[in-house]
DNA sequence: AGATAAACGAGACGGTACGTCACGTCTTAGG
DNA sequence: CCTAAGACGTGACGTACCGTCTCGTTTATCT
């Protein structure tokens, strides 16, 4: 959810059922017409929601793109054994729902309204940090305690090079990831840390 | 320009002044409000130009975006003596267009445009095509023919690694570049290469 | 009101205020510019209403001139007590309306808006069946049942007399009308009825 | 022609073909589109001509269609015996260019025309000077000398009875002129008179 | 049970911008 | 010098959305 649930007493609750058709109907938008032709009427009238209710809940319309997209994200596994697996295994999840069914167009939607307006790149970046940063910062700071390790080398620009290929074949090329991404990017990022 | 021009041997010639207001307009734009608040009606207006003046000669509105963008990137100088040095040239002059002025507010609306629109992209793309897939290839080619080289390494992979992270900074987390970025990247680029 | 108000439970109701805006705008706009440079934007722009909201609520923009002009023209008195004084009223109060103030104006331009434009030209047909064409049937009516009347004489023909003069002197000529008009006019129509 | 020819030495001639093709033109236009959305870029389309030559040689869009529509417009016979005949004749060939073809819709647009825009009315008011009101005041003053006729009767109180009623069926509701039309109006004129 | 309050769907509203069309002017090449 | 072709600045068109507001309905808690 986006906003802290306010302590109330009184009246109804936020529907569930049209937060739910909500997202879905924003994917489906995101599918058919993409950011660039997003429209929150449109939205609403799929969703037979109001369109009060979304201003009420979201923030901004990329929010709730990425909001929406975020949903077909699923968690990691964590199982990984070595540096390279646990890296890989950050990005898997991502490469997951780029290939299952339209999650490519809704991902590719979503990333744009990220880039475009300031508040859908927050929430975007606050996953990220959470999901990505924080986890590889962990595995990061392991390695630098047994090995020898590059020292202009931070999480960020970790970070850049551990998800930048993804955004420019996805959003910026529009073609699909080929096989076997993830752990290729994550054997490049070891490899880069070498001093 | 964007379109060829048509063999004509009447009527008014296409006016550069316009074309060049248009262009400086739109860079204006981008840096007052980005790609999500673009407006042609506002550019016709600060370039005293007409709508149809715009609609008549470029085929979509994120395409002027990216051509006004390209116009900030200088020529690369070819000067490099190694392989590392002329990957690092490649994408050197889109480094220096980011650090001069506004040319960040820039680069990064027209690349979100690239990003939301299919024929902005195709702009974009032609032009990544022409300056830095081709001289990659020629590059790659050499390395190859001189050492051992991976199997599994194509240009287009070479051109995520290396342009990639340079997008994820600038325009998904609208940040400015470390210092130093294109050479990092180009070294990052060589170590890949190894099998 | 020229919509039917379709029955409705929910949502907000028609703005009065909005309309009245509109259609006093209007008649600004047609003292200022004529039915030939009308603009909606203008009179949008003048009624501090969006364009949506006239296009929402009026089927043509001849139609809201026709309406605004209507409003100027009172009832009839129906007071006559014979058959010319009655036939007189018919067109007095327009003859009224056209010496009014800008009367004469607005009266022009919604006249052309009624012969340029189909719909508006509906419109105006509607309000002259209502108030001249049905009470003219009786009148004519009254007087076969007492006198002989001509056989080739119907009402639209008796229209044609006694408004056409009209027409021709004011929106064809953009002239004022002669002192006493109405009352020759319906005298002339009684001597025409003679076989 | 509305322009007085200049004098001139030197030069290419005003072209006969393009003037009669932009009046052909300018009917088909009329008869396809009516006043309201009448095109000057589509007349020159049509005609093959440039724009440039039709402001050259008209002061006005609406002037094109009256003068257009004149052209369809027969010389009169003026073979008429009595008074009645001769007023009858003088709106005769209106009457009969209305009935020719597509003659309703070219004159309605161009009366339209006439009633909307100053110019145009100038040069329908031109014609009718000429044609009507002076042969009619002539025809009046032949009667007056022979017969008794009412003061407060002038030239222009005649047109209006004798063009209004044309005007309102054609201009006004679109609708034919009813079969001797012009006959009768002319002995409603000749009622009229006396006193 | 009734009052109170919040959320909801529907949808009207003032705005802003869209992409297109037309006007009247100007520029170029050809006759 | 006239003409066809056509680009140009200006401005209006009719439509689509945005984000806000106003309705009446529904749902939940508090008195």
């Amino acid at each position: 959810m986006t906003e802290t649930t306010p302590k109330k007493t009184r009246g109804a609750r936020r529907s569930e059922d049209s937060r739910t058709a909500i997202l879905k109907a924003t994917r489906e938008e995101l599918i058919e017409n993409g950011w660039r032709k997003f429209s929150v009427d449109r939205v609403a009238k799929r969703a037979r929601a109001s369109k009060q209710t979304i201003y009420r809940w979201w923030p901004s319309i990329g929010t709730i793109c990425v909001e929406a997209a975020l949903e077909l994200i699923p968690e990691g596994s964590g199982s990984g054994r070595d540096a390279t697996e646990k890296i890989a295994e950050l990005i898997a999840p991502v490469e997951q729902a780029l290939r299952v069914g339209s999650g490519h167009a809704v991902l590719h939607g979503a990333l744009v309204a990220a880039c475009d307006e300031k508040e859908a790149g927050d929430r975007w970046r606050m996953w990220q940090r959470e999901h990505i940063r924080m986890p590889l910062r962990n595995i990061l700071a392991e390695i630098a305690s047994k090995n020898v390790i590059r020292r202009d080398f931070d999480v960020d620009l970790a970070m850049d090079i551990l998800i930048g290929p993804i955004v420019h074949r996805v959003v910026l090329l529009r073609a699909p990831l080929p096989e076997g991404f993830s752990g290729r990017q994550a054997e490049a990022m070891i490899k880069q840390l070498a001093p």
